[in-house]
DNA sequence: GTGAAAGCGCTAACAA
DNA sequence: TTGTTAGCGCTTTCAC
């Protein structure tokens, strides 16, 4: 069947140890020796089975990485960032999707308490209390990605939607907008909610009033973003740029626009957030905010193994930058 | 630390094999004994290892999924459908990506003959034979998927796009369209090559001229496909239909029709191929054929899972079908 | 119906 | 410098 570390040894007429000495680049073996063996395993075509090794020694070699949903691009290009990160260190990636699914989100804490993976990288929106408690009693490392955690003690990599919220907003002031509209995305979301905030900041920093009647609602979604974009271009007050929470309801911001014969970005300026593939493909290419992606990955990968190297980073909370991609509409 | 077999056999005074008879189900163990282990199993909080099991058993439970990019949404989507399919056969995900990277290829081979994974899933362009020949000796069942292979023995699933690019051209003869034109993926690539011959065959069978001035080249690009389009409406023979191989560049050659001044459909019908999310968020939202993601992905997972159970199932290749998405473009 | 013991392939003390 | 040996946590004959 398969060759394993045993058949090496006999071939190499020396002991288990010895090749696995070799194999893992540890002292105590002669050059000569570990040159012999390391040439019968390239000609047997050995590789040692990394399940014995799990057993046997503490890594597997995996990661679990847990995510609401694959096919949505923001995440999915984390992931990307995650699988180089990992990859450099020799890592694998166990995937699991949840779907937003808390009872799913309990199964998968279950199953990677079963020795599966050596860490976690955590992606999800609603962590109930019970969750967080059941894998902190695991013991396995593990590090969040973007969510908004109030547990001190959790490590999480997370951008700065405040600070992009005002970013976006200065760059319209900056631009000589003073009516400017905000549609939020879903009220209770603190992603969305920050974003506000960096919003409001901006506004009063520079003493522009914050008027309730810029202020609509959208749901992330897209028709809310076209419907909240119409009733501001419909209203007494009708503002000069807007400042959607995430792109798809600037993108439906735009089909109002345009629907109402403003011209983007003469009349109306728009800007979004997330910078979704959609974003560039549309036209004008929508201006937004474009987040990290790749690299909240690669942080996120060196704070597991960090952790997993029985390392305790000083600093919980990893904050990265996001950065404003100026397109057509804005 | 954490809790093992040993430790439910001792809590309950059994062996470890009747705990293990017990974990999976097997006969052999009185009611009463099998509802006092399981009794303790959940208060003591135990969960097997699945290194261990995997060491001892067979079957460690997880499959490899190997993927050129998982920020291609066409991978994406066939991601989740494999992930729900494992999900219901208790599996769970390995994931990698290659990048198109015929060196990470050839790791990813020697990655999984390590005992990691009981089966292999795979999606990848280019498939050299040498890979192929390893695979096979890795003796570790694989699937493929939508991969033009040559070799009759691989299990693959795949879609019929030849089926589909008739459908697809058979789709604007029928809406009276008598000169339609086709823009060319990458001219070697399998599936575009499939495309273009189901467009060939339905010109044929509705004794349509086959045009050589009407057929373009635009890379698989959105870019490609706005240039291929502009020639074609600036050429003598205008077509009044436009069939291109995917998406991006049926969004691109919709791009050159507004700018020429022609309105999409009323003066010139699109129609593209994958169905990806800018589709249907532009305006007008694009008619497209759709693939079966999810079914891939399951009917891939079945199919592992069939060879990993030792059943080696008689027909070689499935294919599935396409479905046509009327929007607004045709 | 239940238990003892061997072994899966590897690592890591400890000996030699 | 190399070999011996005892596990890692589980499954699985084979006995009882």
């Amino acid at each position: 069947m398969t060759v394993t570390i045993k058949d090496i040894a006999k071939a190499a007429n020396v002991s288990k140890a010895t090749v696995s000495y070799v194999l893992n680049d540890k002292p105590g073996v002669s050059k000569k020796t570990r040159q012999r063996i390391l040439g019968i395993i390239k000609e047997m075509n050995y590789y040692p089975n990394v399940v014995a090794r799990g057993l046997a020694g503490k890594r597997i070699g995996m990661l679990g990485l847990v995510i609401p949903d694959i096919t949505d691009m923001f995440y999915a290009s984390i992931i990307r960032g995650v699988e180089q990160a990992a990859n450099n260190f020799n890592y694998t990636l166990n995937l699991c999707t949840t779907h937003a699914d808390s009872q799913k989100e309990r199964e998968v804490v279950d199953l990677f308490s079963s020795g599966r993976v050596d860490g976690l990288i955590i992606m999800t929106y609603h962590l109930d209390k019970d969750y967080l408690t059941a894998l902190k009693k695991k013991g396995i490392p593990f590090v969040f990605i973007g969510s908004p955690i109030e547990d001190e003690s959790i490590y999480t990599v997370i951008v700065d939607n405040e600070k992009a919220g005002y970013r976006a907003t200065e760059y319209l002031i900056k631009a000589g907008h003073q009516k400017i509209a905000f549609i939020h995305g879903a009220r209770d979301a603190w992603d969305n909610q920050d974003r506000f905030q960096g919003y409001c900041d901006a506004l009063i920093n520079y003493r522009l009033p914050l008027q309730q009647e810029l202020i609509k609602s959208g749901d992330f979604q897209r028709l809310g973003g076209y419907q909240a974009a119409r009733e501001l271009l419909c209203s007494a007050l009708k503002p000069t740029a807007i400042f959607a929470a995430n792109d798809q309801m600037a993108l439906g911001a735009l089909t109002a626009a345009s629907e109402l014969g403003f011209k983007v970005p003469a009349d109306l300026a728009i800007i979004g957030f997330d910078d979704i593939e959609a974003a560039s493909l549309i036209e004008p290419a929508l201006t937004t905010i474009s987040q990290p992606t790749m690299e909240m990955g690669e942080k996120a990968v060196e704070l597991v193994m960090a952790l997993i190297d029985g390392e305790k980073p000083e600093r919980r909370k990893t904050f990265l930058q996001t950065s404003l991609v100026r397109r057509g509409t804005a």
